[in-house]
DNA sequence: CGGTATCGATACTAATCGTAGCGAAACCCG
DNA sequence: CGGGTTTCGCTACGATTAGTATCGATACCG
């Protein structure tokens, strides 16, 4: 079981909520590039230095609140085509949210260029939703990679480009064509 | 017709097309945000004082130079199912280019965030795409718009994810989709 | 109360974007 | 050749930002 002995000192403050939200809101006020740490801070209330105690850099706390953003995939396991149906809405709903589609754009240009930065989006974000979909969908990985990209990219760079979110009917017509081609 | 007469003065250098293939390799090797001016200026062999009197931005310049590498779409105008493939092979062909896709994301990055950017990357970039498809395809402008963020979309996010280009079966699968939606 | 670790605040370094000003160079015209 | 005009390279500069260092105050434990 897990240890419930507390180490010790002084207990930290339990505002990682509230810094993933102010971080979210700050950067779909200002986009990624201009939602600095000191406006982060300032949004959550807390001194910048909190921030860096907790999370390495910028892009290390950008992830840590996709993850949080995202939460796990809720997925069936066994009925393909429904799990590709929930998989797709699941992905429309989260990127539309307020702040994600620019947080992932910018973590994800970041992270071109640092190795370290790439690392913690590989681990921390990618790896495990590549796994779930692989386990679920009973596809090869080069499939399932390939339908990832159609999802996240096509999700994203409507949200990027437009600031709005997939229209429902243009949804179902991507889950459509997902399900033809792997069907 | 054009005016032949030359403006009085030193007349520019004719260093834009040097410019942009240092910018080009510069994101390729650096990533978008390491890639800075300075070092975009000596890659090129110029100064960055020189740059700054022909793009007013970072932003601006890495969207002149996107503009530049991808130069008109081929399409033939009457047969949609080729239109489509050759369309979908055209820009697979040019986001795998070095440095292409990662200059695509940070602009895009930046310009969330920063309206004057946002206008110069719609006016000069998408919006010359979007017509020309719409026209060509004979599709609502929706339609349209959902064509290109899936094709753009899904190449941009494979290759700023791996690093790698999308494997030429990923393409065909993709070629395959779409004519499929769209017939 | 003593030990330990966090918190807020301030100050600081290193990059980086973008601008200003300068003398030199290139081109045109008379 | 000489004057007018614009670009060029160069240096310096201001503003913003990521990330670090430090210090006194604070919160929890035994």
């Amino acid at each position: 079981m897990a240890s419930t002995t507390r180490p010790p000192g002084r207990p930290r403050s339990s505002v990682d909520a509230e810094v993933f939200a102010a971080t979210l809101r700050t950067v779909h006020e200002l986009g990624y590039t201009r939602a600095t740490v000191d406006r982060i801070a300032a949004a959550a209330g807390i001194a910048k230095t909190t921030i860096y105690r907790r999370w390495p850099s910028k892009g290390a706390l950008v992830t840590a609140c996709l993850v949080d953003a995202f939460g796990p995939l809720p997925l069936a396991g066994s009925a393909r085509e429904e799990d590709v149906t929930a998989a797709v809405r699941f992905g429309a709903r989260r990127i539309a949210e307020p702040g994600v589609a620019a947080a992932f754009a910018g973590v994800f240009t970041d992270a071109i260029g640092d190795p370290g930065l790439r690392e913690i989006l590989s681990t921390q974000l990618q790896d495990p939703y590549r796994q779930v979909l692989t386990e679920s969908l009973g596809l090869s990985e080069q499939r399932v990679l390939f339908f990832i990209d159609v999802v996240i990219g096509t999700l994203l760079h409507r949200m990027g480009m437009t600031g709005e979110p997939m229209v429902e009917s243009d949804v179902d017509a991507l889950i459509h064509m997902l399900q033809r081609e792997l069907g």
